[in-house]
DNA sequence: AACTCGGGGCG
DNA sequence: CGCCCAGAGTT
């Protein structure tokens, strides 16, 4: 069956104004005070949107009032210092979005008189902004009735509508897309949104939803059915590769500390970190042309990532001799370190510098 | 269609 | 420990 035709059958005897309503009357009683929910301008918008990529509310909360603080409009965004922002960035994670948002807002500046575009193949076009996302401002800033269909809305709409196709599939959200299309409200698209991923939040959560509590529990299929624990289906991932190295701190005579720039692609792309040599091409008393004096290992540092896992050795070591010769890589003071965004695993490393 | 890309909190 | 989170870009 072609997925048009699906979305047809599963929407076929729901009473879509019934749901909307009571969705949007619930959302509009319990939403959340949020700081981007203050207004409707789509600068701070789209910023809190790409920062709830893949994160909680309560993560993002702090880091979107200090990034509108240092960066209150499009403008400055575009105009500041990539380094700056990936340290207002720093221990987010998923470090892309901060340089795709502002390569982003410097294609809003140039091409687009700094206003933020509302039509989808403009604000398609813009790095960072996928469908999701493109669909979240359109319909949050600018009132336009598309989807925007997140891990919420799957997990919401799959228990409503009884949906028990595979989430973990990209084709997955093409469906709910169309789900939504056929049941968005056209008068506050902007509440309908975000209700349902305000519900999915709140009540229709992953592990015991609170079905007594719910608001459109009437509507709800897989109440009916006893399923709600079942769905949303999604496939399992499978496990990390375990990486092993070895950091060092690394002090000159003038108390300065060796730090290296990530490279401008992969990960933690142009994040700053201590070196850090993979465990087989360790070579003692010698780094990128130093030799140094080993005083032995500080720590061991396990990191896991969502793909793969970092075991770091924490080494201390003094320079005996030599010049730095790796690219990217510089003595730092202590002081000035606190300006350099520095992934997660490696601010372990910084209560050993001092 | 599968992989890459972070980090935290929860059971 | 595994799972999930207001996903997007790359291959």
């Amino acid at each position: 069956m072609k997925r048009n035709e699906l979305a047809d059958e599963i929407v076929k005897d729901f009473p879509a104004e019934d749901f909307r309503e009571s969705l949007i009357r619930w959302f509009k009683q319990e939403q959340r005070t949020l700081p981007w929910r203050e207004n409707q301008d789509p600068y701070r918008i789209w910023v809190s949107e790409i920062m709830l990529q893949q994160t909680k509310v309560e993560t993002v909360i702090p880091y979107f009032e200090q990034f509108i603080r240092k960066f209150p409009t499009l403008e400055d965004l575009a105009a500041a210092d990539e380094q700056d922002v990936l340290k207002a960035w720093e221990g987010l994670g998923y470090y892309s979005r901060a340089r795709n948002l502002q390569t982003a807002v410097r294609e809003v500046v140039s091409s687009y008189n700094a206003a933020v575009p509302d039509t989808v193949e403009e604000i398609s076009s813009l790095k960072g902004v996928g469908p999701y996302t493109q669909g979240a401002i359109l319909s949050i800033a600018y009132d336009q009735p598309v989807p925007a269909v997140d891990g919420n809305v799957m997990r919401v709409l799959s228990r409503i509508l009884l949906v028990d196709e595979d989430i973990a599939k990209q084709s997955t959200r093409k469906l709910f897309e169309l789900l939504v299309s056929r049941t968005i409200s056209t008068d506050d698209p902007s509440s309908f949104n975000q209700g349902l991923m305000e519900l999915g939040a709140i009540v229709c959560t992953p592990k015991s939803p609170s079905c007594l509590l719910c608001p459109v529990q009437e509507y709800c299929r897989a109440f009916h059915e006893g399923v709600e624990a079942e769905l949303p289906v999604k496939s399992s991932k499978k496990t990390q590769k375990v990486l092993r190295y070895r950091t060092y701190i690394v002090e000159n005579e003038r108390g300065e500390v060796l730090v290296e720039k990530r490279p401008e692609e992969g990960l933690l792309a142009n994040l700053w970190q201590y070196p850090m040599v993979k465990e087989e091409e360790v070579q003692e008393g010698s780094l990128y042309g130093l030799e140094m004096e080993e005083k032995g290992m500080v720590d061991r540092i396990k990191h896991t990532f969502s793909h793969l896992i970092w075991e770091m050795e924490v080494h201390r070591a003094f320079v005996l001799s030599g010049d730095v010769q790796k690219e990217r890589a510089e003595f730092v003071s202590k002081e000035l370190l606190t300006d350099y965004p520095f992934p997660v695993s490696h601010q372990k490393i910084h209560p050993y510098v001092g």
